[in-house]
DNA sequence: TAGGATCCACTGGTGGATCCGT
DNA sequence: ACGGATCCACCAGTGGATCCTA
């Protein structure tokens, strides 16, 4: 497949509900799924992988490797406004002394995103959403600077030992926040004084009046 | 629990099958296992794990993590010959060239072992075999220095890249075989030139004849 | 006979995200 | 509004070992 092949694919989907979508796969989530929406967050994410046919399953870089174009559904509301926050990847606190932007599992994540949004009232249940239109993104060089910067603070931070000061406001774009099945999980990291430390993992997100600025004009540069 | 409770409930097993344990457990394992031997193969090793009260689960380094012992069943002919070699742990191939038998994983799982012999005629089904008396072991310091060289042997030969020189040949007691659910599974390793290259997992095993002789004579030095 | 191959259960970590109190 | 908390599916790795040919 290349990339003119996955637009077309992304673009016949639109109109349709999340749930047609998975009816046409043969996926069922009738049943399964009725007024479940907290046990079901991942659900349209993985019917749309699922429709517009990803590889490479669960220990990949990418969604489509041969692309390298990770695939994000965006929940948004009838104005085309982000409802949420997007999930990036995970965020390794025990060796954040030698990550590097250039390097990074957050830059090759973000170099080129097929965003789908899946369009409904807040409060929708998903199976409800329709497929808007798709936005294949690469960040301009004014935007990777910006999530530079912002990754830049918080890996800094963190390799100084001050993961405790890390907190969700920090990140013009790009922000860092809990992932953690529960508040018990807890994971490796170094505090100030060198000191091996447990606390809970975090994971980078893109805030979600950025990612509605780009589903409007991809190259904005919101705030 | 104290090492004399433990002793005393391994005891109170002495004579019973295997079968008869896991009833006393609450465990049916009539119908499942009934005739499948090869996809039960792990079961009367946890069988006894639940009977004596192992704790820790699955992310421990022992079993009894408060005694530092470890449990280990051996498949024992009416003779009192081992059927079988005895899996001690994986043997990590990555950092191959900085582990030390001192700081090891298997020596930390070897320092203190209760085996309990489950014996029956080779072939007969796990679930006929019979507990046998139980023995506390810790190497004397000529065992140690024996499967310490057979550590250094292997460790040493991965250390320079020659992992694919190790064969289950290798080691007086203590081997290195593969330990993967299928061929098909490969780790990283390191090459004799320093390249990355794709092994198959290995694991260390005691081999029979020792284990056959330190059940005897827990001092004994076979071969 | 024993070296190399294989089997199951369980779980921690990752990838998919949204929930929900303040 | 949004920062912190939480939910499910999936899979590779570990722990429990024995099988099975040459």
């Amino acid at each position: 497949m290349d990339v003119e092949e996955l637009l077309r694919r992304a673009r016949a989907l639109v109109g349709l509900e999340v749930s047609e979508v998975a009816a046409s796969m043969g996926v069922d989530v009738g049943v399964a799924t009725e007024g479940d929406a907290v046990r079901t967050k991942g659900t349209p994410g993985a019917i749309l992988e699922l429709a517009l046919g990803a590889t490479g399953g669960s220990t990949k870089v990418h969604d489509f490797p041969e692309l390298e174009i990770e695939l994000k559904t965006i929940p948004l509301d009838p104005r085309g406004v982000a409802i949420e926050s997007t999930y990036v990847c995970t965020l390794s606190l025990a060796d954040a002394e030698e990550q590097e932007w250039e390097s990074s599992w957050v830059r090759a994540k973000l170099s080129r995103v097929l965003f789908v949004p899946l369009v409904g009232d807040d409060g929708i249940p998903w199976r409800s959403r329709r497929v808007g239109a798709p936005v294949l993104w690469s960040p301009t060089e004014a935007q990777e600077s910006i999530l530079r910067a912002d990754f830049d603070d918080v890996v800094g931070l963190i390799g100084i030992g001050r993961i405790e000061d890390v907190t969700a406001h920090k990140g013009r774009w790009l922000q860092v926040r809990p992932k953690a099945r529960h508040g018990g999980v807890r994971t490796l990291a170094w505090g100030a004084e060198g000191e091996a430390i447990a606390t809970v993992p975090r994971g980078f997100y893109l805030r979600a009046r950025f990612t509605s600025a780009i589903l409007v004009d991809p190259a904005a540069c919101p705030d």
